[in-house]
RNA sequence: GCCGCGUUCGUCUAGGGGUCUAGGACGCCUCCCUUUCACGGAGGUAGCACGGGUUCGAAUCCCGUACGCGGUACCA
């Protein structure tokens, strides 16, 4: 191969690292691994407003997660660094002159004050859009406009300034998208530009085309939100005498009720859009990464579970989806037990410990949940539900479960009683899952009543739920005294005049 | 509004002119297993946005319409 892949996944430090950018990662980092190439992080901080000081250790934090491996980055090293574009002005510097001096940009001096009446100005008359286009700036401030004595005035002045880029007229813009084919563009719909704001900093437009030249990137993988700015690319690539990376731009992750998945619609619809939310709530990360992969993309067979190592070599470009995909909460948990459910009870073991000490679980003993873990692996969505489901090993339930206790018939009580006496006379020691399983079907049996009748009705007692681990074991588990106990406590609470 | 992109079961998708009476997965429903909760297994439910072409033949190609989404900033 003439020139090996490199990628990069460039974010903005503005926030903890969205779900949506996750998967551009994902999508960049497969692509990269598939063809052997190198994966690069680039951190993309030229707005100073928006910038959040700990963003950029959640990306590489929450990349690292994920499994992703960063092969050059602003803590990874590389031969094409900095990595951070606040570091990189000088390249930013270069490119505009070279613009400046070809007549491919000019200095703006408008205030955002003039630019704001211009528009306004043009909405009054009809125009619904109005743009510092080819057509409004030659009524504007700027060095296109302005006699030369007054631009070199103006700067030897320090004024405050911007560069724009100088769209032509009537230009078609055509290249070809890897995932959408050939793409189409009229100049006449494209603004000037800015690509050096006032304070020095560029636009993501130019930086992103300085960087990807420089770093030499070969394929440009990002979100559709990109594609109606990729013409103005292009025309830099063009200006600048350099040959544009391929792109690809991918499907956007939507809301369920429609959108891209903001911020805002997830919380409303309860899904978690930060990646450290997963981290955070216990998901397994092959499990986001799986679903994640299969969300605008397929292997093109019936298959559905992969690891990333498998994805690395499966992906290609040519299978990601154009349309955007609804991002589906369920088959994520679907993902998440099934990986859960690959995880040895060990290594769970020592997960859930360390989860029960941040979360101080009343009564918590580490033996316990040693026990149940082979319980309840195989019925809980997540880790922590584990803590959740088993909480009534560590301590008595405070409430019984409504929906539970819609079974819970007059007649209960006294099963309830006969089944206590039943096993009471059981020593501690012979208090076993066997044991416990005979004396309730010699109960039933003596009561003239199917088991259902019975089985129910205990397990509520005993967890306060209706749902939970087998049943039998459980009660071994908990021990003789605390399952009399408890059955004592429900028949006191259940069974009186106030039960509820 | 304008520009761009898109549209196969509720959702993620397979499908790239005949093999499609459209396949898989999630969800949902039923049954089996379990006289419990689950796991697991077996079934079922549900879709080519619409209208024109092209063609012997269209989910697949073309055009239009509708709808959706993105962009339209000195934000990325």
């Amino acid at each position: 191969m003439a020139s090996s892949v490199r990628v990069r996944f460039a974010p903005s430090p503005t926030g903890f690292l969205h779900i949506g950018g996750l998967r551009t990662a994902l999508y960049n980092y497969l692509f990269a691994r598939h063809h052997g190439g190198t994966f690069i992080l680039r951190i993309e901080d030229t707005d100073q407003a928006r910038f959040v000081e700990d963003a950029e250790q959640d990306i590489i934090r929450s990349l690292e997660w994920s499994g992703i491996r960063i092969d050059e980055g602003p803590l990874h090293g590389g031969n094409y660094g900095p990595y951070r574009q606040s570091e990189r002005k000088t390249f930013y510097q270069k490119a505009v002159e070279k613009l400046l001096a070809e007549g491919n940009a000019y200095y703006a001096f408008d205030t955002q004050e003039e630019i704001e009446v211009m528009r306004e100005r043009l909405k009054a008359s009809g125009n619904p859009s109005p743009a510092y286009d080819s057509i409004t700036r030659q009524s504007m401030k700027n060095s296109l406009t302005l006699p030369q004595e007054e631009v070199e005035r103006r700067l030897a002045e320090r004024e405050p300034y911007v560069i724009r880029l100088k769209v032509p007229r009537r230009e078609t813009i055509q290249f070809e998208d890897l995932i959408r084919g050939v793409v189409t563009f009229e100049t006449k719909g494209l603004d000037d530009q800015v690509l050096l704001k006032s304070d020095g900093l560029p636009t993501y437009h130019l930086a992103n085309v300085v960087d990807d030249h420089e770093m030499e990137i070969t394929h440009v993988i990002r979100g559709e939100e990109w594609l109606s700015s990729a013409p103005k690319h292009i025309l830099l690539y063009q200006y600048l005498g350099w040959k544009p990376p391929q792109m690809a731009h991918l499907p956007l992750i939507m809301s369920p009720s429609g959108g891209k998945l903001s911020k805002r619609k997830a919380e409303i619809e309860g899904i978690p859009v930060n990646t450290r939310d997963y981290i955070d709530q216990e998901y397994e990360p092959e499990a986001l990464v799986n679903f994640l992969a299969y969300l605008g993309w397929s292997p093109g067979d019936d298959s559905e579970i992969h690891s990333l190592d498998e994805l690395c070599q499966l992906f290609t470009l040519d299978r990601v989806s154009k349309g955007g995909a609804v991002f589906n909460h369920k088959k994520l948990l679907w993902y998440n037990e099934h990986y859960l459910r690959e995880k040895s009870d060990d290594e769970l073991y020592t997960r859930v410990l360390g989860l029960a000490a941040e979360k101080q679980i009343p009564g918590f003993d580490a033996e316990v949940l040693k026990n149940i873990i082979p319980l309840l692996k195989e019925r809980v969505s997540k880790a922590d539900d584990i803590l959740e489901m088993g909480g009534f090993f560590f301590s008595d339930p405070e409430h019984y479960d409504a929906e539970a206790l819609k079974k819970w018939s007059d007649e209960t009580p006294d099963l309830i009683r006969a089944y206590k006496a039943a096993i009471e006379p059981l020593h501690e020691a012979e208090f076993s899952a066997d044991k416990l399983k005979a004396s309730l079907e010699e109960t039933v049996a003596a009561q003239n009543v199917g088991m259902g009748k019975l089985m129910m009705p205990l397990r509520v007692c005993v967890s306060g739920q209706g749902f939970g681990p087998d049943l039998f074991p459980s009660l071994e588990l908990l021990g003789r005294e605390k399952v009399l106990h408890r059955l004592d406590l429900a028949l006191s609470r259940l069974s009186g005049p106030g039960a509820s």
